[in-house]
DNA sequence: CGATTGCTTGACTGGGTTCAAGGCCAGTGG
DNA sequence: CCACTGGCCTTGAACCCAGTCAAGCAATCG
C-alpha cells in the first residue's frame, strides 16, 4: 500500500475536489472547507485559537487513519478526499457506517477509545486536532458545542435511516438509496445529474449489507431498466430519479 | 386503545420498575430517573429552572407518543417503562433503531420534524419539554449541552454497533448480541442471570432485521444448545454467557 | 505482454422468509 | 364451570433472494 506524496486519486476524484486550499500555511480563514464544517460555528476573531491547535495530515487511497480500540487522542475535519469509517467483525466481515465528505467531522468518542476504524477512500487530508486541547476550545466556544451537537443529532439521523436500510430494504432499494444520497453529496460539478462513485463496488456492498456480485448485478439492472446508464465504473448517470425515488422507499431524499 | 389510569403493565413489566417516584409534584429533586438522566448535569440548585418547564405524560403500551414527521415541538426524558423507536416503509416494514429505558433522553432533532416514530413498549411515564424553553435553558448551562453531546456520541456508538449487526451478523449472532444487551438493561431485581424482554417477538424482530418466525426459531435453538433456559416467552435465563459472547461478536460487551 | 486488480456474469446453494397450522393462555360470556 | 375467542408464540414445509463458487473480461501496470 504506497503512501507516497504524489499519491493517485483515481483520475475520477479529482472532479470532487476543489483545487482550492492546497498548500496551506496553517491559517483557518482560507481553508476550502471551513464555511461547511463545525469551524463555522466560530467568528473570524476566534479562528486563531483553532488554528494554533491544528495540524495537516494526508493519506494516500487505503491507508489508515487510525483503528477502533486506538486510544482516541485526536479529532479530525475532512478538508478534502473522502474517508470511510467501518467496524469488523473476528472473521473480517465488515460494516462501513459512513463515508465522510470535506467539510465531516470526525472523532466524537466518548470513551477514550474509537469504536470504530477509519481509513482514506481516495487521497484525502485531513485537519487534525489534540483531543485535551479541543475539549478546552468546547468549554471555551459553546457555540462550537452546540454545533458538534447539531452535528451529532445529524449522524443520528442518517444512522436510523441506515438501519432501516439494512434491516429492511431488498438489494434494490438499497442501491437506489444510495445512489440518490450520494447523489446529495458527490455529483459532478460539471453534470448535474452524474454522480461520482469514489469508492470501490467492495466499499458499496460493506455499506449497504450486500456482497460485490449484488452490487453489481443490481446496479446492472437498474441500468437495464433505464433508471441509470453507467459511463464508467465510477460515475452514475441518473436518467430517471423518479423510478430511483420510488424503489427507494423516498423518505423525501 | 386504552388510556386508563389502572393501565395492566403485563405482570412482568413491574419488576423493571422502581416503586419510588410514582405520583410526584413536580420537583425533579425526588426524580428517579434523574441520577442516570441528563438532568444529572444540574447542579441541585438549578434544577427548579428545568422543574419550571417540565411536566409528567403517562402511555399505556403500544400508545404513541408521536410520530415520524410530527412537529418536533417536545423533547421527552424516559422515567419509567420501555419505549420503542422507530422508522416505517410505505408498505409497513418496520425497523426499530432502539429502545428506551428509565433515564433514557429522547428527541434530539435538528430539523423541526421528528425523523422517527415513538411508541410504548410498556405502561410508560415520560418527562415532557417544550422545545422552545429547553433550549434556552442550553444556552443557560452549558453543562447540560455538554451531557446531551455526550449522550449523543453514545447513541452514535450504538447506532454503529446495529449498523454492525443488521448489515453483517447472521440471525444466531443477532439474538446472542440482542440477549447480552438486554442483560446490561434490563437484569431482573431479584435474579442476576435472567433478563426480563419487555417487548415482543415481532419488536424483537423488528428491532434486529428479522421475521417473528426466525426469532423464535432462533430463541429456540439458543435454548436446545443449552446457552439459554426459557422460563417464560418474556423471561431469558442465561446459562452460558461465554457460548452467547462467541456468537455475538463479542465486542467487549 | 503476461500478471494483477476490479468489475461483471453465470450456475448453484442456503439461510431466512413466507405461508400455514397448531399450542398456550387470559379474558369473556353463556 | 366450561366453551369460545383472540393474541402471542412456536413449529413445519416450501420458496426465494441474496450469498457462494467460479469463470470471464477490461484496464492498468510492471
Amino acid at each position: 500500500m504506497p503512501t507516497n506524496e504524489k499519491s493517485p486519486d483515481g483520475g475520477v476524484i479529482s472532479e470532487l475536489v476543489p483545487a482550492v486550499a492546497r498548500r496551506e500555511s496553517g491559517g483557518c480563514a482560507a481553508c476550502g472547507a471551513r464555511t461547511q464544517s463545525v469551524c463555522a460555528a466560530l467568528s473570524s476573531g476566534d479562528l486563531p485559537a483553532m488554528a494554533a491547535i491544528r495540524s495537516d495530515v494526508r493519506f494516500a487511497p487505503g491507508q489508515s487513519v487510525f483503528f477502533e480500540g486506538d486510544p482516541a487522542d485526536f479529532l479530525f475535519n475532512v478538508k478534502l478526499g473522502v474517508v470511510k469509517l467501518f467496524k469488523l467483525l473476528a472473521d473480517g466481515r465488515t460494516q462501513i457506517t459512513g463515508f465522510l465528505f470535506p467539510g465531516d467531522f470526525l472523532g466524537l468518542a466518548l470513551l477514550n477509545k474509537y469504536s470504530y476504524s477509519v481509513e482514506a477512500v481516495t487521497a484525502a487530508e485531513l485537519c487534525k486536532f489534540p483531543r485535551r486541547e479541543f475539549e478546552a476550545l468546547l468549554v471555551r466556544f459553546p457555540e462550537l458545542e452546540h454545533r458538534l451537537l447539531s452535528n451529532a443529532a445529524n449522524e443520528i439521523a442518517a444512522a436510523q435511516d441506515q438501519m432501516l436500510l439494512l434491516g429492511r430494504k431488498t438489494a434494490q432499494e438499497r442501491l437506489a438509496t444510495f445512489l440518490l444520497m450520494m447523489r446529495k453529496r458527490a455529483t459532478s460539478p460539471t453534470q448535474a445529474d452524474t454522480v461520482i462513485l469514489p469508492m470501490s463496488r467492495q466499499d458499496i456492498g460493506d455499506f449497504l449489507g450486500l456482497t460485490i456480485e449484488t452490487v453489481s448485478r443490481t446496479v446492472t439492472r437498474l441500468r437495464k431498466s433505464g433508471a441509470i446508464e453507467l459511463p464508467d465504473p465510477n460515475r452514475v448517470v441518473i436518467r430517471d430519479d423518479e423510478m430511483l425515488k420510488d424503489l427507494s422507499g423516498i423518505e423525501d431524499l
